[in-house]
DNA sequence: CTGAAAGCGCTAACAT
DNA sequence: ATGTTAGCGCTTTCAG
């Protein structure tokens, strides 16, 4: 590979003007073509500086003391040379890494960018970098995951979500790392979790409906084996309606990751099958703004003919021209939470981040 | 850290059951809890299955040759004590590295998930793992970004976009590996370059609409300063309309990320500005599902009163009761196609991949 | 304030 | 088929 890539490199260096100024090399280097910084070591650096490595290494790393004079040369040999740090190097020779492990089922549904996108610009101010992997919601792909991802040696490790297979949860326990579980604080963690329960969000939900005079209530979900979370709700969501001695009237649930084109499907399957529910909580935003498209499309009367919940606040359900009515949740806080505890020391705990029950147009 | 995290982590043992096959200890590295696999060594392997430390490496890695009895007691060994490989030493003492780093402005916006996501499915499957980088669409931010990537000595950089600082594109084209440009082909790239012609989307934008009869057309964006890429499709827009004689009849550019609240909000504007525009172009979808709300909120009639052209062909608008006229763009295969090029040789090259214009109901 | 030397854990010749 | 031996590039004592 290294090969092939310098002989690219080079027909790139070609047509290149902006490396003028950096054709040093250390020369002990193959398989680098000149002009490139890449090769450029440590040594090279204090060599060309006239000091020691350790030396070289405490200017680059402003620490320890040096004199302003071998600072300035070490700077200076080190921009003239191009040279670009090897943290490879320098994680293995010292002792923690500033590589930070981060677990996602997906990236196909907006919640988890979001996560990713608060854990990240935290972690970026911080110096670590993020390492994600995706499981695409099978435990078993989280397992292999885990284990390819501390083989990178991360200062911690975020994973969303509290389930996983035993050999992932006896990997995570013992990495000897921090440990973030995030989102969903129903059920025991392995270190810190950070999230909030996602049961009482299900709660507040069927709360809400049936405060607001709706009995008939069905139930519009994507595929629960796989979305951990959707189920808690929706449990939660059952729970609350029994208390009030009612049952979910109708239940459509789509075998597929949530989508809007599938809530618009699934909310059209469960109005033939039971045509005279007057409510619906769908397992999140993208499948309720599926069903609120059908009703638009349908005719059907929001919210006297038939009322919606939604699950998240998304964007797109905030401004719809009837707000959906739905549940806010921190999934950005969460992430930004989750990365502030990589730093931190302190025994296990929970951080439970509030959601927040918006009433829509659409209830 | 080390040394906290053990603390942390010891209570964490405690409660712990899954760990009791593995509580051997190379006994050698302070700073770890007993229990704990992640200082377990290969030379702790090879000593407890009384073979050579090259002997083990050969096994764990299925590389080279040993008996099948020897690779029974390393494997066995290897599990009982928990071992984890170290990467980070494993790619030190190696040529090259396992993780690839990706960069974008962005995870606010579905595209670059999108992007990400067709990446790291590649990428994964060939056993890297990406380290991502968001820019916060700065360029100086990902110039610094871009050189704390390399410092990971990745295999390959995948970066969106063909603009860079001067420094940045110094550093890019020494740096020796594959650099994957994406998601933009108008302009000239460092190496490989993914992606399709933003300008001709514009034009094929422009083109659709004078062709459906529109003649007082206008312009609905976000902050082109930061958005390269959307600037270059109102740029190819405006080409494609002078060349059937027509200028844009009215524009409004929320000086803000694109989003859909800020689509609903510009459009308002700009029809008080110019109510008798026929016909908008929205620098990308979510402005446009933001227009479309707004439409629908004021009674509007679409296309008849006012057609709405988008850009990316998300979900959203593919669904909504009227389908958004807009352009499909290869996201997710963008993210495919530039990393299998990670491993390729061969010269520099462009991929272009095709967008596809879609006629909704909005035009 | 600075340099020399000993590794970090692993891979890759090179022997055997 | 397996063991021995150098490093990879950097950080970190430990002397001076």
């Amino acid at each position: 590979m290294a090969d092939k890539d310098a002989l690219s490199m080079q027909d790139d260096a070609m047509r290149d003007d902006a490396l003028a100024g950096r054709r040093a090399s250390s020369g002990t280097h193959i398989g680098f073509p000149m002009g490139s910084g890449a090769g450029v070591t440590l040594t090279d650096v204090a060599r060309a500086a006239g000091v020691g490595e350790s030396t070289a290494s405490r200017v680059l790393r402003s620490h320890g003391s040096f004199s302003s004079k071998t600072r300035a040369s070490v700077l200076e040999a080190a921009a003239r040379l191009g040279y670009v740090p090897n943290r490879i190097a320098g994680t293995l020779a010292s002792t923690g890494s500033k590589l930070v492990g981060i677990i996602v089922p997906s990236l196909a549904n907006i919640v988890f960018p979001d996560l990713l996108r608060g854990a990240n610009s935290v972690l970026g101010k911080a110096g670590f970098q993020s390492v994600i992997g995706v499981t695409d919601y099978d435990l078993v792909g989280e397992e292999a995951l885990i284990s390819s991802l501390l083989s990178w040696r991360p200062a911690g490790l975020l994973v969303a979500g509290l389930e996983h297979t035993p050999r992932a949860d006896a990997m995570l326990r013992g990495a000897g790392i921090r440990i973030i579980e995030m989102l969903d604080t129903d059920g025991a963690g392995i270190d810190m979790v950070v999230g909030f329960s996602n049961r009482d969000a299900g709660r507040a939900a069927a709360r809400h409906l049936i405060a607001r005079g709706y009995r008939r209530i069905g139930y519009v979900g994507h595929d629960l084996a796989l979305d951990l979370r959707a189920a808690k709700r929706f449990e939660g969501f059952r729970a609350a309606l029994a208390e009030a001695g009612l049952q979910v009237a109708g239940q459509m649930i789509a075998p597929v990751p949530s989508s809007i084109a599938a809530g618009r499907e699934a909310l059209d399957r469960i109005l033939h099958e039971t045509p005279d529910l007057d409510a619906v909580y769908f397992s999140n935003d993208d499948m309720a703004i599926g069903g609120y498209f059908l009703c638009l499309s349908r005719g059907i009367g929001i919210p006297d003919r038939l009322a919606l919940f939604g699950h998240n606040g998304l964007e797109v359900a905030r401004c719809a021209p009837q707000p959906l009515s739905t549940i806010r949740t921190p999934r950005v806080e969460v992430g930004e939470a989750s990365a502030r505890l990589i730093s931190s020391d302190g025994p296990p705990s929970i951080v439970t981040l509030d959601f927040e029950l918006i009433e829509g147009a659409t209830t």
